[in-house]
DNA sequence: CTGAAAGCGCTTACAG
DNA sequence: CTGAAAGCGCTTACAG
C-alpha cells in the first residue's frame, strides 16, 4: 500500500502539501495539485483511515450490539442502522450477544478501546454500569428497543400500550382466556408488555395466563414450547399474544400440530411484527413496528451525539414509536 | 480517556516500560509492575486499539459484505462469522449491499482503506476487478456462497448437485411438471442450481419451467410473484423448487391464496434451507445447509490467510459443503 | 502557496 | 531491568 510519503516523493512536494491537496483544506497551486493527483493515480494511493482517525480523534465508526441478527427485529434494525451510518460516512462494527451478558461485556470492552465513536445497543440488562462508564468516557450511547437506563438516549416502542391494545383487540374479537408468551421481565420491553396485558386483564376481568421458557427468547422454538405451556395451564385458552414474531410462528406451528384452528378456536397476535407476517400461510395479525426506521433514527441520534461539540452534548433524548395494529388472518 | 503516558507518569516510569509490563513481552521488575498495575486501575486505563493497530500494521478486524441481514441465509452466516471472529480476537465491520453494486463498491472502497485485514464477501458479481485489486494490495479475501472468482478462496455449497437432487426428489415423489423459482443467473449459485435442474429435466424428460422477478431476490414477495408466474406458464404445475427459503414461504402463501393444496396438488421444496422451515404451518421440505458452520469456516479461512506470514500466503482454498435433504410436509 | 515540525497513542529494536 | 528514540500514516498550526 502506497502512503502519503510515497505520493509526496513522486510529486516532489512535502507530505503536508499532499495532505492539503487531497483534503481541499487550503489552496494549492493548480500545477502542484495536478502533479499530486497524477502521483496518487499512478500509485493507486488510498489514505489510511486508521491513521487519519487516530490523528483526528474520530473513528467514524459506530458499534452495534444486539442479541441476534437472524429472524429477529434486531436484524432489520441493524440494517437500518448500517444504512443510515453509511450515508453519513460511518462504518458499523457489529456484535451479537445471544443475550449472554459475558459476551456482551467482552464486546463492550473491545468497542470502548478506541474502536468506535458511539454505540447503539439492545442490551441484556446486566452491564448497565459498564455502559454508563463507557458513556462517561465520551462515547455516545443510544439504546434501542430495550431501555435499561433512563439517563441515556433511547429509541423505543411503546410496549405498554402495545400489550394493552393487543389484549383489548383480542377481547373485542371475543376472546376471554388470553395467554401471553413473554420473555425475561428483567428486560424493559417484556416487563412493559406484561404491564399492559395485566392492565387489560384487570379491566376486562380476564384471567392472567403467561408462559415463558428457558430457550433463547427470540426463537421459533420458544414460541412452540410456551404455547404448549399456555394450553396446559388453561384448556379454555382462546387467544395467544406472542411477544415477538418468531414466537408467534412457533405457536401457530404447535396449534397446527394439535389440530387447533387459527383463528376459529384460538386467535394469535404478535406484539413485534416486522416483515414476515403477511406472507405466512395463515398470515399473522400483529402490532407492527417500523424496524428499518427505528434503526435509522437510532443511528442518526447516535451520530448527532458523536458530532456535537464537547461541552454541548445533547442531554438524553427519547424517541418513542407507536405500533400499528395490522389485522390479518390469525386474529 | 487515560493514555499510556498518563499511566507512565503516575507510575514514575517510561511509557515503554508500561507497554512492556502490560503486554508481558519482557521481564519487568515485580515492584515496578505492581506500581504500573495500580496506576492502570486508578486511571481505568484502556489501551487504544487503533494506535496499536496502526503501529503493528494489523487491524484485527474483518469486513463482512453481504446482500442483506434480514430473513436470508446471509444473516445466519454473518452470525457464524462474527462468532468465530470474536473468539479469535477479531471485530467485524458489516456492510449490506441490497445487491446494489454501487453500494457494494462504496463499501469495498471504505474497507480497503486500512479498516480491515480481511474481507468475507457474498458479492453482487459486478466488482470482481476491484475485489481482486484489494486482494492484491494484501487484504485477505474469502468468498462465501457466491463464488465470483476462482483465483480467490471460497466457502461454498454444491448448488449444482443441490438443484439436481431436488428435482430428482420431486420427480420420485411423482411430480412431472416442476417449476424453478430462481434468481439472477449472473450469480454462481443461481446459475449452478439452474444447471442441476436442467440436467434433471433432461434426464427425466420433464419440461423446463422457470420464473424470476425484478424484486430483490431474497424476499418473500419474490417467491409469491414468481410462483404466480410459474402457474401462469404451466397450469399442470405439480412441483415448485424455490432457490431460497424466503421464496418458498412466499410461494406457499400464493398457493394458499389460490386454494391449491401443498403437498397434495403442488409440492414445494426450498433449495437453501436454514432454520425456519420446520416451524412453518406446512413445514418446508428443504435442502438444508449449515449456515452457522459456513460462517465459522469462512471466518477461520479468512483469518488463516491474514495471519500467514508474508510470502507464504496460502493459495486459494475452496471448501464445499454438501446440502442435506430434510423431508418435511411440503414435499 | 508550501515546507518543517509536532503529535495522535502505541510498540519495538537499541543501549546501558 | 528500564529509558530514549524512532516510527506506524496521517493532519494541522506555524512560519515564511
Amino acid at each position: 500500500m502506497a502512503t502519503l510519503k510515497d505520493v509526496a516523493k513522486l510529486a516532489c512536494v512535502d507530505v503536508s502539501t499532499v495532505s492539503r491537496a487531497l483534503s481541499n483544506t487550503s489552496y494549492v497551486h493548480p500545477e502542484t495539485k495536478k502533479r499530486i493527483l497524477a502521483a496518487v493515480k499512478k500509485l493507486s494511493y488510498h489514505p489510511n483511515i486508521l491513521a487519519k482517525a487516530l490523528r483526528e480523534g474520530k473513528r467514524h465508526t459506530i458499534g452495534i450490539i444486539i442479541p441476534r441478527l437472524h429472524l429477529t427485529v434486531f436484524g432489520a434494525i441493524a440494517q437500518g442502522i448500517e444504512e443510515a451510518a453509511r450515508k453519513k460516512g460511518y462504518s458499523c462494527i457489529i456484535c451479537h450477544t445471544e443475550d449472554d451478558s459475558e459476551i456482551e461485556k467482552a464486546s463492550l470492552t473491545r468497542l470502548r478501546n478506541g474502536l468506535v465513536d458511539g454505540i447503539v445497543v439492545a442490551g441484556t440488562g446486566f452491564n448497565n454500569h459498564l455502559i454508563r462508564d463507557i458513556h462517561a468516557s465520551g462515547i455516545a450511547i443510544t439504546q434501542v428497543i430495550r431501555r435499561q437506563d433512563s439517563s441515556l438516549s433511547s429509541v423505543l416502542v411503546d410496549y405498554r400500550k402495545n400489550g394493552y391494545e393487543a389484549a383489548k383487540y383480542l377481547r373485542n374479537k371475543g376472546c376471554s382466556n388470553i395467554g401471553l408468551i413473554n420473555g425475561p421481565m428483567t428486560l424493559a420491553p417484556y416487563k412493559e408488555r406484561y404491564d399492559g396485558y395485566l392492565a387489560a386483564a384487570h379491566e376486562f376481568n380476564m384471567p392472567v395466563i403467561t408462559a415463558a421458557s428457558k430457550l433463547p427468547v427470540n426463537t421459533l422454538e420458544y414460541g412452540y414450547k410456551a404455547a404448549a405451556e399456555l394450553l396446559k395451564r388453561n384448556p379454555q385458552l382462546d387467544g395467544i399474544m406472542a411477544a415477538v414474531d418468531a414466537q408467534g410462528i412457533g405457536a401457530m406451528r404447535l396449534l397446527k400440530e394439535k389440530a387447533i384452528k387459527v383463528p376459529e378456536q384460538i386467535k394469535v397476535i404478535s406484539l413485534t411484527g416486522h416483515i414476515i407476517g403477511s406472507m405466512l400461510e395463515t398470515s399473522l395479525t400483529a402490532m407492527e413496528l417500523p424496524s428499518n426506521e427505528i434503526g435509522i433514527k437510532a443511528a442518526l441520534m447516535n451520530i448527532e451525539e458523536i458530532e456535537a461539540p464537547d461541552g454541548q452534548k445533547p442531554s438524553a433524548q427519547t424517541l418513542v414509536f407507536p405500533c400499528q395494529l395490522i389485522e390479518r388472518e390469525s386474529a
